[in-house]
DNA sequence: AATGAATGAGGGTTCATTCAT
DNA sequence: CATGAATGAACCCTCATTCAT
């Protein structure tokens, strides 16, 4: 049920679909949608939960097994471009219609998304206090900018259907963070003062 | 009368916006607004010509009094989180409703929106040749990142009101893009292995 | 369209009625109604306005033009089982639907109507400060066995059909209230004992 | 089941209670309802059933107890006055929904209602026959009164919770119906023309 | 140009009711 | 007996939109 209305929401929007669309895509009656949920809004409410759940365990996982704020980081950007790539359709509720619900903020499903970029924070503050990152760069501005970034794309590969492959944004993105756009060039000189004493 | 709309849609959603509002917060009948406008729709996506126009306007002729093209990188993130700063109804109207309508993607208003987003490219790429910015940047995949920056800060402060302050964020903005968050060096250890031997 | 509506609801009760029948009684659209009465419990709490009052002013009128507290209270009956007898649309929405409607007792209308009963305290209070009336009846109580008796022969004839015409138990129930049904007695019998003595 | 029934009904109207609330509130499952009833308005009209076999059974024992038109009135009264101040949602049931219920009228459980009533027919022309009543009352109209004025007082009592105390106004009412509201008055004159003839 | 008045079209939601288990 | 699960059938109500004036 929640799959068909993922896939209706996702083509349809929010009130263009209909809960006898569905309904039809389950395989039930209108009225039996209202068993399990007492809106049309909350059966919308109800879509990321699931998958927040088991996205959230499987990014933990992951994390676990990698060493460094850096690889760390690169794991989260892998770890949601694939999912909005696999689940297109759960990226178009997220991106296109929860994202922009200002009663979606008031569930505890929207807290549920929201620890899901916890990991985020956590990262770059154990980059900083590890000297692989910056101490001038604020966790949550970089949050912004990574989930921005990601956002972005999204979207744009929801919309316009390009890029199709996401996942190809993993390295050139971790590389831009990491980074910077800065060249920075092999023609940088340095200055060595070697002082040579006899022995 | 459209700026009753935008802000009648800021404030209420697109369906939850009623024309009979719009309307009478223009001060005139429903009627009238369909003298001038010819759907619901089409009210909306005329909300942003103006504001787009004028906003191009303003950033080229700013762009073209700065040298250097992190400079004017700086000019344009400047630029954009001023105006969605200083114009919220329009940040709002612009962010939460018509960036994930699949139809405005379609009208001549969206066009002039994503005509906005050209000094982006052309920045990175007139820094790509000058040697100020690195070559095996992607454009486009820069440009998202720093559009889906932006906008996930207005998002937030749309949403959640926070941060107030968006401009704060130009600087720390342009160093991370910049930069990166990789810690580089004063502090960094090297291990210099010089053998001298006697000639 | 009130009339219409009185129609509809007297025949068929409020839940049985739709809107769409008024609304074709009427000869407009569905969505007509909900231009001038906000909720279907609107419209059918509209019904009494009207008629209430110019049945009040109707009754005023006539009372002023009777003497004697007996007198105006057969008027006060009379209305009421002319309006009844004369409205029997009115009767049915008035007797079964209002009248038992707890919301309703919360409306103006319903102070409206509470009004109309109103003269008929004053003409007990009349009655017993002329000394037509016996004092120790409460008015309250006066008032409730005479709406209650006029209401339940009403609702008798809606339901039942019967009795056809209201209007000849207009003096058999102001005879009754008046002289109660004890039998007094012109034909009973007194056994005068008169004892004559001579000086 | 009949009793969670009663009160539901009696608390929210024959519409808005819903089978749901009588099934919760008696403990069992909504299909259990349609085990036992057939449909809603079958639970409803079968909600009197029982009380007014033991109200009939009751009554009748205490008249076969009096002695006198009258005074079996006032019994009459009082009992249906003790009913519908000791069982207030048989009350409201009674005089909210049933009452005005055409369907009602055409069940076998209306007429045993019906029957209630008898006695009052029965007693008057007792009354009549026994020379204590007039006998130019027509006892249905009697009937009518005495019903409607009972009922009026409940109707407001349940509505509007007063009077509190129904009993107290046993004996008004039976004064009333007895003697009228006509002041009689000790001090009225009598004309006695004797003439005294000489032996 | 402006609008008052009217409505077509449609969807969410509610429940009484059924029936297989 | 009891019921969980499912649904058919309705209806109220909203609102974008039209058009005669």
């Amino acid at each position: 049920m929640l799959a068909a209305a993922e896939r209706v929401f996702a083509n349809k929007g929010f009130h263009e679909a209909t809960i006898s669309e569905i309904a039809k895509e389950t395989g039930v009656s209108d009225a039996t949608i209202y068993e399990y949920f007492s809106t049309k809004e909350e059966l919308l409410f109800s879509i990321p939960g699931g998958t927040a759940r088991w996205f959230q365990g499987n990014l933990e996982d992951h994390l676990k097994m990698l060493r460094g704020a850096a690889n760390k980081l690169r794991g989260i950007i892998y770890h949601y471009l694939w999912l909005y790539e696999t689940y297109p359709n759960y990226a178009a509720v997220a991106m296109l219609i929860l994202k922009q619900n200002r009663r979606f903020l008031e569930t505890d499903a929207y807290k549920s998304i929201r620890e899901l970029s916890r990991p985020i924070i956590d990262v770059i503050e154990e980059g900083q206090s590890s000297g692989e990152f910056k101490e001038d760069v604020n966790p949550y501005m970089m949050r912004s900018v990574i989930l921005g970034s990601i956002e972005h794309m999204v979207i744009r590969r929801v919309l316009l259907g390009k890029p199709e492959k996401l996942l190809e944004f993993v390295d050139p993105l971790i590389d831009l963070f990491y980074d910077g756009i800065k060249k920075t060039g092999k023609g940088q000189e340095w200055n060595l003062n070697v002082t040579v004493t006899p022995a």
